[in-house]
DNA sequence: CAGAAACGGGG
DNA sequence: GTGTACGTTTCTG
């Protein structure tokens, strides 16, 4: 038996003699050559959860179903205890073929965790993070690269550190960005008859390159013979700098599907990942996602969509509102021309070429890190995280917690439940439109994370609503009722992630250390981030915890405690002059007081 | 006017 | 893949 220390890059599954075998893509960063492993883990099995209304006879329909791995466990669901059938099965296929004769069962109320992939359930059952340090322990079956796998009956990880414990080594991870440009006469690119010209490289390992058939007089281009050249170039490229992360800009949707079709019309092998498989989609949807197994590819449109609000999302408009300054830009519809003039013109498009792909870099370089320390919060891969909502990465948050918490997770909504929520709005905030004017001598009042405050006072949650009037606290307007006691689920979540970023707060300031302090500061960061998420995910329709009324009580509840201090502020001579949901300004009219 | 379709980013 | 984006704007019948 051997023990390596890895970072945790990626996770999947494969299927050896029809069973799952999990797969940790990692790197030990330890080592100085920065070596890729495979850890193989064959002892994980499928499972759902199913609420009998009668679990005896329940069982025994699931027997006759042939299912012969079912036990009576003890859960809870929205706080309250059931005793509830685990229902194990052979292969995550099995789920979507077994989940409607299952459901067809007469004794069977519910099903629950039928829709979780299998690694994440892998991930959050195994209590392992993503993008942290993780210990594995097992035979070593091949050495290039180093493939792991457990023994029969051997735990094959132990958790380095605890979750809790965020702030964990950083780790140095190895980026390139990527950029291609394409002879585009006839507008956008067609990738039929199209081809690529350039291949811009740029990585944190002293990596500035561009790869082109022209361009053999600038010393940041590699001139190559044919554009199938260009393309095996950059396969290498890729393949001996072993990144940890791709970037492109909107290469989920053009780069990366352009260069495979390209790849393909010249016969290039597009290799890449880690265990030699190549490039390949993963549908999402209606969009696709671009997959390199064991290297994470980030799309980092998507992420600047969610990380800032802007009316565009060019490379350009982000890279300025980043960095404050103008990139250098030539007009999309004519780089073919600049490409076919050559001399000044063939100059200036290499040199667009090589500052396209750096500013992806640096775009990368400055907001990796934030989303770096969400994968590790939220608890799901750097590669899934990317791409998902906001509203999503609160959701498998909840999930972990809910698991941590001994819960069975309420289940997504059906297309039905979900168009009826869609149907539904909430009243927003108080707002009292400006009074029109110049005003003097103006005082600011504001409630410090009001929305935060009350769903925790009011211990507003899914599993506490009631019909209680002794025990509870009660919201105006609508009357929706919450106990008072025990904590409910949602509150408790927000507190422990406030309570995370308040400790990692005063940790910060006390720091010396600007390295520790940073990355702090980046952590506390995404807590907040997840924060914020928090307050408005009762609202969001595909939320599995999502409570309209939970949603309604709190905003009540905001109205409420804006409009009687602005009251109690009137009292005082304080005349308010506008509000918006937390806050409001008045002017000072000491004749005004009460006395 | 409602429901369908297009759009974003990329060259 | 234990799966099928997303929220908004513009078009069309």
């Amino acid at each position: 038996m051997e023990t390596r220390n890895m970072v945790l890059l990626d996770i999947d599954y494969v299927t050896q003699d029809s069973k799952p075998v999990i797969r940790l893509f990692g790197k030990d960063k330890g080592s100085n050559d920065n070596n890729t492993i495979i850890a193989l883990d064959k002892t994980f099995e499928p499972y759902i959860y199913v609420i009998p209304y009668d679990i005896g006879l329940c069982q025994h329909e699931l027997e006759n179903l042939g299912l012969d791995k079912i036990e009576r466990i003890q859960k809870k669901d929205l706080g309250q205890n059931r005793e509830i059938l685990k229902v194990t099965l052979k292969h995550p296929q099995d789920v979507p073929e077994l989940r409607d004769d299952i459901w067809n069962l007469s004794q069977v109320k519910e099903i629950r965790e039928h829709d979780i992939p299998f690694y994440r359930r892998y991930l959050i059952d195994k209590g392992i993070f993503p993008m942290s340090q993780i210990k594995i322990e097992g035979n070593i079956i091949e050495s290039s690269p180093c493939v792991f796998s457990a023994s029969e009956n051997t735990l094959l990880l132990e958790i380095e550190k605890p979750p809790q414990k965020l702030e964990s080594d950083f780790p140095e991870l190895k980026i390139l960005s990527f950029d291609i440009e394409v002879r585009n006469p006839d507008g956008m690119p067609n990738a039929e008859k199209d081809e690529i010209i350039m291949v811009g490289i740029s990585g944190n390992m002293g990596l500035d390159k561009v790869i082109s058939t022209k361009g053999q007089h600038l010393d940041f281009v590699e001139k190559v013979n044919t554009e199938k050249k260009i393309l095996e170039k950059f396969a290498e490229i890729v393949k001996n700098y072993q990144p940890d992360v791709i970037v492109g800009y909107n290469s989920d949707n053009f780069d990366f599907p352009y260069i495979k079709d390209r790849a393909k019309l010249l016969g290039v092998k597009l290799d890449l990942g880690v265990d030699g498989s190549e490039l390949k989609f993963l549908r999402r949807g209606f969009a696709n996602s671009a997959s390199i197994k064991g290297i994470i590819h980030v799309d980092l449109y998507l992420v600047m969509r969610r990380y800032m609000h802007l009316d565009r999302y060019t490379l350009e408009r982000v890279y300025q509102e980043l960095f404050g300054e103008e990139k250098f830009d030539l007009p999309g519809d004519k780089l073919w021309q600049y490409w076919d003039a050559g001399g000044e013109s063939l100059e200036q498009l290499f040199r667009y070429s090589l500052d396209d792909v750096q500013a992806t870099y640096k775009i990368g370089e400055k907001i990796l890190p934030l989303n770096l320390e969400l994968s590790r919060i939220v608890g799901q891969p750097f590669f899934d995280l990317t791409r998902m909502t906001t509203g999503q990465q609160a959701e498998w948050f909840f999930m972990r917690k809910s698991h941590e918490y001994g819960e069975i997770a309420p289940n997504k909504p059906s297309h039905l439940q979900h168009s009826q929520r869609r149907g539904k709005s909430v009243e927003g905030g108080y707002v009292k439109e400006p009074e029109k004017g110049l005003h003097e001598n103006i005082v600011q009042f504001d409630f410090r994370s009001l929305y935060p405050s009350i769903i925790i006072s009011k211990n507003i949650s899914p599993d506490t609503i009631t019909l209680d009037e002794e025990n509870s606290y009660i919201a105006p307007e609508s009357g929706y009722k919450f106990l008072k006691e025990p904590p409910g689920f949602i509150p408790s979540v927000i507190g422990q992630v406030l309570d995370e970023r308040s400790r990692l707060k005063r940790k910060m300031q006390k720091s010396e250390d600007p390295m520790e302090k940073k990355i702090l500061n980046v952590q506390q960061e995404a807590l907040k981030r997840l924060a914020n998420t928090m307050y408005g995910v009762y609202g969001y329709s595909r939320f599995r915890w999502y409570s309209i009324e939970c949603a309604e009580a709190i905003t009540a509840w905001g109205r409420d405690y804006i409009k009687k201090t602005m009251e109690k502020a009137k009292k005082f001579g304080f005349h308010s002059i506008y509000a918006d949901t937390d806050g409001f300004y008045a002017t000072y009219h000491p004749e005004e007081k009460e006395k």
